[in-house]
DNA sequence: ATTTTGGGCACT
DNA sequence: GTGCCCAAAATT
């Protein structure tokens, strides 16, 4: 008898063995669903050989129940599953639920009935049914919505459907996308385009594994170049798949994506609605969606003939996933890439130091465009040390970064007020006693909310009205703001030029893709004069018109002992300086700062990149940090504060003792209470001759943590919270 | 994760 | 003996 393994979407069971009835072919990589005790279980059908499980006898393994009818994931898919699940130490079933995440769209069914008139006419005609058969000619649709076209009941054309005058008409439920045309509209390349898009053609062409790094200043024209090879990739007829940041505000790119390809590309993201994940994903699992666009959760789909994946803007953490599987997209991509054979594109202005080792080291190949498009120059940079030229009290812009404001309008120009803050003030406190808003669910201050009366918890989402008086000592009138937010800066540029149109841009204010196409438009047709953003327009818009941007605060980012805290400010701030001087004119930027001699800041006004680089890269070798050693962090948390703490201590007694490895804690995690739960932290630190991934295997199975404790792994880390 | 089971206990 | 609650075991 053939055993059946399967690899079950339960977190406790993981694998069961089943076995086939009669007649049933089961290859592995079918989905199926199986019994398990009255109930039954959704499982991917996995190579025994690379799945331990516990040995049961033969006579106990009850039948598959069925095989749902979509496309076995693929052996190369499995494998990545595999490598993914061993690398981030997660389980598998936990991985391959990303790849059936669509949930909808394994059961529902694949087709629906539609109604349409035969051409026959009814044994007795009626005044209702001679108005139905007149107003229906040409129309195919539900019961539903042809009673409704008719003006007639249900009823009325339910008799005509048993008479025969109306036929049922089988059709799909999921309308095929659009093909996109790759010769559509080929833009003129640069030279400097021309030449590293032909590298990528040809990496397509070959159909092998080739990871790219695509290193091009902001403005460089990225984005047209490799459309190239996605053009060359849809021509072979394979599939596509680029991965953005914040997939909800990529407006920019999807104009341009249809102006080159001449139709919208298939969306994935995590607030599609079900109807239209279920297509999606139908589609992308039958080879008939060409080019996806999508954010990180796109990576595990079962794309069954992937050419290409592209990556953009790959430095961003968002592709860092911190909660469930803590994969990192960017690099999973280029595993994907590795096990499927074809090509990956990360590409970026200001790389990670991680890809910039890869390329130094040969793994990755580099590509440059270190000029940008059509002539445009980079920007100009300036620091202004807030020590030396601080801002009226209570006000947060420098008199020079005013007066270059005030130059603008004058200019009709646009100006970028950035600031990487939401809301009005970070902390809210008692004039007469001193007390602080705190969120009851974390550790973290509310952050007032003007422009929705509302201090809110920017963790858990938590929200309360903010009161009148003081909630420790009852005095009135005594709250006080401390510290900006984009909208206090806003209030702060209104007062300063009331004349001036305005526009913050967050995820507050542009928080649906209609909100964010009207902001892009009103900024492209000069509506705006000043635009007040946090990071989210940091990324990818193109104004021509804005020629100033400016800076409120670039040390924000370096507070807090943050591994990735210089980097992270660095990639910042020379994005969204990226975003001068676009057009014609040239751009400006001005960065305020109380630190205008650390590596950092200095790197950014001298626009010396490699003197940034070349600093963390020392740093980072230092501090046994990536590419020279590698991070993880463990992180223990419980509802009950007490549990927590025993139960990280009794993990810190068995901590391994091992060469080339560190482990430190456990301590309370930066956030020690997040959502309701108290957190406790270990950060190991490992030399690259370390198997970090196993020493932590072996390590948390000695121990069995009472119900109620999470037992959270992080590789490679990037939030510190 | 969910369902079944079985033991302990109060009540009849 | 029966019903009820809760913890433990089983699920292939």
């Amino acid at each position: 008898m053939n055993r059946i393994r399967c690899l079950v979407f339960n977190r406790a069971l993981e694998v069961l063995d089943y076995r086939a009835p009669e007649g049933m072919a089961v290859e592995p990589g079918a989905i199926v669903v199986a019994p398990l005790g009255p109930r039954q279980i959704t499982g991917i059908v996995w190579e025994p050989e690379r799945l331990p499980a516990q040995e049961v006898p033969a006579e106990k393994l009850r039948p598959i129940l069925e095989i749902i009818p979509v496309p076995p994931l693929s052996a190369p898919l499995r494998r990545l599953i595999e490598w993914t699940a061993d690398y981030y130490c997660a389980s598998p079933s936990s991985v391959a639920r990303m790849v059936i995440s669509s949930g909808g769209a394994l059961n529902g069914p694949a087709t629906m009935t539609e109604y349409r008139l035969s051409g026959g006419m009814p044994e007795r005609m009626t005044p209702q049914r001679e108005q139905a058969i007149e107003a229906l000619q040409g129309e195919q649709a539900t019961i539903r919505e042809l009673a409704s076209i008719a003006g007639v009941s249900e009823g009325v054309l339910r008799g005509l459907v048993s008479q025969g005058v109306i036929e049922p008409v089988t059709v799909a439920i999921d309308r095929p996308f659009d093909p996109a045309d790759p010769d559509y509209d080929v833009p003129e390349l640069s030279a400097e385009q021309r030449e590293v898009a032909d590298v990528l053609v040809n990496a397509v062409r070959a159909q092998e594994f080739a990871p790219f790094l695509l290193d091009g200043v902001t403005g460089s024209g990225k984005t047209e170049t490799y459309f190239e090879p996605m053009a060359e990739a849809i021509r072979m007829g394979r599939q596509v798949l680029v991965m953005l940041p914040e997939i909800a505000l990529t407006e920019n790119f999807l104009k341009r994506f249809e102006a080159r390809f001449g139709v919208a590309p298939v969306l994935w993201h995590s607030s599609l609605k079900s109807t239209e994940r279920r297509r999606a994903w139908r589609a992308i699992s039958e080879d008939s969606a060409q080019v996806v666009v999508g954010a990180r959760s796109a990576l595990f789909l079962p794309y069954p003939k992937l050419g290409l994946i592209v990556v953009d803007e790959a430095h961003e953490v968002s592709f860092k996933q911190d909660d469930g599987v803590r994969y990192n997209a960017r690099d999973v991509a280029v595993m994907r890439g590795h096990f499927e054979g074809f090509p990956v594109v990360l590409a970026s202005a200001t790389p990670a130091l991680e890809s910039l080792h890869m390329a130094d080291t040969g793994t990755y190949t580099r590509l440059e465009l270190p000029s940008r498009f059509g002539g445009a120059e980079l920007p100009h940079i300036d620091t202004i040390d807030l020590t030396e030229e601080p801002p009226e009290r209570g006000r947060w812009l420098s008199p020079r970064l005013v007066a270059a404001l005030e130059d603008r309008l004058a200019k009709h120009e646009q100006s970028l007020l950035f600031l990487n803050r939401r809301g009005y003030a970070p902390l809210t406190l008692c004039r007469n006693c001193g007390f602080r808003f705190q969120c009851a669910n974390c550790s973290a201050w509310l952050v007032e909310h003007r422009l929705s009366a509302r201090l809110a918890c920017h963790h858990c989402g938590h929200e309360e009205v903010p009161p009148a008086t003081c909630p420790e000592c009852g005095e009135l009138d005594c709250l006080v703001a401390c510290g900006p937010g984009v909208e206090r800066i806003a209030d702060e540029v209104a007062e300063l030029f009331p004349e001036a149109r305005i526009a913050v841009a967050t995820s507050d204010t542009l928080n649906s893709p209609e909100r964010a196409a009207e902001f892009i438009a009103a900024a492209e047709n000069a509506a705006i004069d000043i635009i007040i953003g946090t990071q989210l327009v940091t990324k990818g818009f193109h104004f021509p018109e804005l020629t100033l941007v400016g800076v409120i605060d670039a040390d924000l980012g370096l507070e807090g002992g943050d591994l990735r805290a210089a980097e992270r400010t660095y990639q910042q701030v020379a994005q969204v300086a990226g975003r001068a001087g676009r057009g014609a004119k040239p751009g400006e930027v001005l960065i305020q700062t109380r630190h205008p001699q650390a590596p950092v800041i200095a790197a950014l006004s001298d626009g010396n990149r490699d003197a940034f680089y070349e600093a963390e890269t020392e740093a980072r070798r230092h501090a046994g940090a990536p590419p020279f050693g590698r991070w993880a962090a463990i992180i223990i948390s419980s509802e009950d504060d007490a549990e927590a703490r025993s139960a990280a201590n009794r993990l810190g007694d068995t901590r391994p003792q091992i060469d080339g490895l560190m482990v430190l804690g456990p301590a309370p995690a930066p956030l020690a209470l997040l959502r309701g739960r108290y957190r406790y932290r270990f950060l190991v630190n490992a030399r690259r001759t370390a198997n970090l991934q196993q020493v932590l295997r072996d390590w948390l199975a000695q121990h069995d943590f009472p119900p109620g404790i999470r037992v959270g792994v992080d590789i490679d880390p990037y939030s510190f919270v």
